[in-house]
DNA sequence: TTGTAAGCGTTATCAT
DNA sequence: ATGATAACGCTTACAA
């Protein structure tokens, strides 16, 4: 359909790399030959064709991402970021989304890699040597965002455990004299990498330890609202704040209590993990831990760029700085 | 870095035709020369080059899909339903984001038009007879969701007029006397395609005309907070109504009222479009319009793929069913 | 069973 | 100023 180099040069009765010439200004072409051949490469619209372009120079300067569901909407919010950001160096950015299905995830990443993306990025779902050695395999650099995979990748995250370990101090020293951790499933069945949760969990922990009378407990389990139901129901004398290990929990508990006609901070207190962008429009204003969803895109896209480019390269854990954001709901 | 059938080739002393026989299936291989391939491919990770196989037969089976700022998540939730129903014929996704800049549009849609994109899905941020001309030279089947461009075009709605007629009636039918539609700034400086609130908008007029005695206003400015503010202010006797052209629209207003220690539907009305994702998290629930997101995704991809696979096609218009959901905030 | 040759659209090198 | 040729990695006839 589209108008190629050789028809051009056909029309126009030339070789395709006076065509060439003509259409890229480099070396010299007759001043007719030129108006002719960039009069025909209008009016048929010419454009290259990149396939062939990054076929023949052995780039595409393209990058993937692979992104979930937007349940998870703090990565989506990364997005803009990575794309501005790989703009800036030239770089195309092509994402595919992931409904939190293992097989899938390695699916699109083989199709990126297998459409010759020169880098991934990904907040992954997968974990375990054998996805190690998948993302090894492909010959790419590859960045992991949030969830750890192994040694061997590159990871760009916040230190999510001293993150918890402060989340704790903080909701101590408002006086809760109980806290309950809400987190998914530990057990994991589906064998999904919940690495983030696994160092806040670790975080908490770490932290009650410095609060022996703080009671506590941990409530990991993908019906977690019953559970929640209970804590409240056995509530004695004393205040209970929960810290969630990810936003949308604790939007979940804030509605739920607001049907059993609860509020925070009044009735318990709640805090989140990420600062997702909907909390805007959320009433009371949710305290969470900012994960620095911006500061992470930045950084893994300029980290994947420099894999890129360089020929030598050597994983990374990159660290940045989180926030704790007190706000009303403690 | 990765290994080609080339190099399979040589390594195992045969021609390239014989590894792609080995690798394929197709046609008949030695057993051992096949196997000894079969082995090196695997060794080395064989995979092939998607843009050499493409450039070859001429088809890339991939879908560009250009999407906007996660502001506007009423289409991020499409990008799910866009990825599985494409997956599905067997075409790839690949989304780009496009942060409110028109330029950046052009620039993206080109770029995936350039990599043999075979169809491309938009809700467009252009609009007007120069963006039509640009489409149409991409010489491949474009689908426009929600905002229409130009009739040469297909594009995949709701008919928001009708649907905006309906709001009315039940904003009046709940006994309303003031209604106020609050949308974006119809003046429009940048050029912004917002024909879906265009089409709201003259479904508001056309449904208020049935009710001579309600009175109305309308509202399209960058910064509506302050008009919310007079018209509450100049509140008497009559309760009043917004009908947001949007939830994010209806949602900031509803966290503006409870700054200002008002609440919905004590004091004011609200109702907005599109039934956006986030709404479960909000309390009191928004009272809006189902713009059917699920159905206009799956539609839009079916529409695509068909122009796609049958040389002819002519641009229609597609409307699917909406749905008023008369739920608390009125 | 295996190989040769041409082609997809672009680019780079070397001649003329 | 212009052209011929080979190359990128894969595919598909068409031989041998």
């Amino acid at each position: 359909m589209a108008i190629t180099v050789n028809q051009i040069a056909e029309k126009c009765g030339v070789s395709r790399t006076t065509v060439l010439r003509a259409l890229n200004g480099k070396g010299s072409v007759g001043k007719e030959t030129k108006k002719q051949i960039m009069e025909i490469a209008k009016e048929y619209n010419y454009r290259p064709n990149l396939l062939a372009r990054s076929l023949n120079h052995g780039r595409t300067m393209s990058l993937g991402v692979v992104t979930i569901n937007v349940e998870n909407m703090y990565f989506v919010q990364s997005l803009n970021i990575i794309n501005k950001e790989a703009d800036k160096k030239g770089y195309f950015t092509n994402i595919v989304v992931c409904d939190e299905n293992l097989e899938w995830e390695r699916k699109l990443i083989q199709g990126l890699a297998d459409r010759q993306m020169e880098g991934i990025l990904i907040s992954p779902l997968n974990k375990g040597k054998g996805f190690e050695e998948f993302l090894l395999s492909l010959n790419i650099p590859v960045i992991c965002i949030g969830n750890h995979v192994s040694d061997a990748i590159t990871t760009v995250q916040v230190h999510e455990k001293t993150a918890a370990e402060e989340a704790v101090d903080l909701i101590a020293a408002k006086g809760y004299e109980n806290i309950v951790f809400v987190c998914p499933p530990l057990e994991n069945p589906k064998g999904i990498n919940i690495y983030v949760h696994e160092q806040r969990l670790a975080g908490f922990k770490e932290g009650i330890k410095k609060y022996p009378k703080l009671k506590s407990e941990i409530i990991g389990k993908e019906d977690y609202l019953p559970e929640i139901q209970k804590v409240i129901d056995a509530k004695k004398d004393y205040r209970t704040a929960f810290l969630c290990s990810g936003d949308s929990y604790a939007l979940n508990v804030m509605r739920w209590g607001e049907d059993k006609g609860l509020s925070c901070p009044r009735d318990f207190g709640l805090m989140g993990f990420d600062n997702i962008d909907m909390l805007k429009y959320i009433t009371p204003k949710l305290s969470t831990v900012s994960t620095n969803l911006e500061g992470v895109a930045v950084t893994a896209v300029s980290e994947l760029l420099q894999q890129i480019e360089n020929e030598q390269y050597s994983p990374k854990a990159i660290y940045l700085n989180y926030q704790i954001l007190d706000r009303e709901t403690l």
